[in-house]
DNA sequence: AGTTAAGATAATAAGCACTCTCAATAAGCC
DNA sequence: GGCTTATTGAGAGTGCTTATTATCTTAACT
């Protein structure tokens, strides 16, 4: 149930936070901009508003129940948090998004850190080129 | 001689790129937004318009010149490139930057895209924290 | 050095992603 | 159900960046 999810984050369960969260759970697309969101919302019927699903989706970052991306380009992207953090690799063709997480660069990162001193809140790697895949230039995540 | 590096970019050699670069060059700031950029070439008495900043850059940029960051918050970031790949450390209270490299990371990057076939364009990646420097929300590079 | 054509600049308008304002609405609590 | 207060939606506004265009520079050629 969505609005357990809200209350956990101490977000009211209003309307339009259950859509933008049902839709982020649902939809085929894991990384989504604000409109997308948006026209996603506004092609089943659900008439909620522009400022809203930037406002909802802002709250659900500061709740932790998205991560948003600055991906090439400087547009912020969303995903669900789903507990696992994980980077990403950007086909720059077919604008495809493929996750991974390797536990070398994570260990090795915490060293860099420790060494230089500094305490992380957070990273994202971003590899961008271009994937083989036979979709490719046709698909899009 | 700041015309030849132009020249040798495919670029012609103008008053407002000369400047631009040469700021780039001796700035103490290495990672400069185009308003960071314009104002401090107004400082010098050096009338250049801010559109054209951006066009400069952003040619620069397509040259090889400079190096485009998208960081958090969305603003774009632009270093001069000095051919040696970096990734950056970002101390999210003071603003500092500090950059690093790590073979490690570097060939785990490969092997990962390798493994995906995927072929690699760029990448980046930026830790975002709290750096533990005396000066920490003092100065700002 | 002066001429000329191609290319670059400056100022301003426009575009775009995003945020703010505020009256209308909906949640949560008696 | 009514009350209180947070949330919403529409549109205006903001801030960063790009496009337009008339003017000016640059670089090549007399
Ligand atoms: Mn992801
Ligand atoms: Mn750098
Ligand atoms: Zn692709
Ligand atoms: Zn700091």
């Amino acid at each position: 149930m969505e609005s357990q999810d809200l209350k956990k984050a101490g977000l009211k369960s209003t309307l339009p936070r259950m859509r933008v969260l049902q839709l982020l759970e649902n939809s085929e697309k894991r990384h989504m901009t604000a409109e997308e969101v948006y026209k996603a919302l506004m092609e089943c019927g659900e008439d909620v508003g522009l400022a809203t699903v930037y406002r909802v989706l802002t709250q659900f970052e500061a709740a932790g129940l998205v991560n948003r991306h600055y991906f090439e380009g400087g547009l912020s992207v969303f995903e669900l948090n789903q507990g696992h953090h994980h980077d990403h690799l950007l086909c720059v063709k077919c604008g495809k998004i493929f996750e991974f997480i390797d536990d070398t660069i994570e260990s090795r990162q915490r060293q860099i850190a420790e060494k230089m001193g500094f305490a992380i809140n957070d990273h994202c790697l971003y590899i961008y080129g271009v994937c083989q895949k036979q979709n490719c230039e046709h698909n899009q995540d």
